[in-house]
DNA sequence: TCCAGTAGTTCGTAACTTATGAACTATGGA
DNA sequence: TCCATAGTTCATAAGTTACGAACTACTGGA
């Protein structure tokens, strides 16, 4: 019979500039972050489909944990549903400027893509990973 | 018979935030990006031996050349050695402060770890990747 | 209390990445 | 030409990630 562990959040002295920049490397979990950041509180469903393609929900299951390990994000039950925050402040403190630098980077690339699909018809899909 | 191929270099344009966050996740590859920042033109022997460990000469080549592609450094070969520099004004331009900040939050990190292991005599290894 | 539905997790495994020793290339000097 | 030095490539073992199938956990009826 199958358990269901706990979720492990790592207090903030235990999170690493390693795994966050690990954890943001990935464009899914960059998306998934960057939406959390803006639409706290939105769950594991609410990004069934992100950027143009379908995930399955286990690998987005596993992209949540990815984050929340890597002390991004807080996870919460509340009733069936998974409630989502980022822990922005805390990760602020202890490393300043780190994240939201990453995501304006993460934005700007975004933009540049957007305009150049718009020029071109259909420019060979940026690859992932 | 083995070809040695062209180093790549990738042009600024298709310099990309995941491929500067996966490179830089490293905790090795932060360490030479950080020795190249303040003593350009170093080697790749120079980082034989990085933060108490002996790193071995084909994993070290693996590791400048991930920085190269994901377009941190530049390399150029002088006679029979390696010069390499970082892209930093390249970068920063492209990606406003994200590396700069990057390696500031690895420095404030490393200095932590530095503080525990003067209190404590042995403190259980921090995990590397 | 049982059942069905919804939300998300875990497991197994296939596909991909990374680390490393051995063998190589490339260059310069004697 | 031969040797030494610096770094690269290859093969492969070890580690990581993606994803379908089967599961848990919870809620709201009947």
């Amino acid at each position: 019979m199958l358990r269901m562990r706990p979720l492990i959040h790592p207090s903030i002295e235990d999170v690493t500039v390693e795994g966050i920049l690990h954890a943001l490397s990935d464009p899914v979990r960059a998306a998934i972050y960057a939406e959390l950041a803006v639409s706290s509180g939105a769950t594991c469903s609410n990004f069934l489909k992100i950027s143009d393609r379908e995930i399955p929900k286990s690998t987005l299951s596993q992209h949540f944990r990815a984050l929340r390990e890597a002390g991004l994000i807080r996870s919460e039950r509340h009733g069936v549903e998974m409630r989502n925050t980022t822990r922005c402040e805390e990760v602020n403190q202890r490393f300043p400027g780190l994240v939201v630098t990453i995501m304006q980077a993460h934005q700007t690339q975004a933009a540049e893509r957007l305009q150049a699909n718009t020029r071109k018809p259909s420019p060979r899909k940026t690859k992932a990973r």
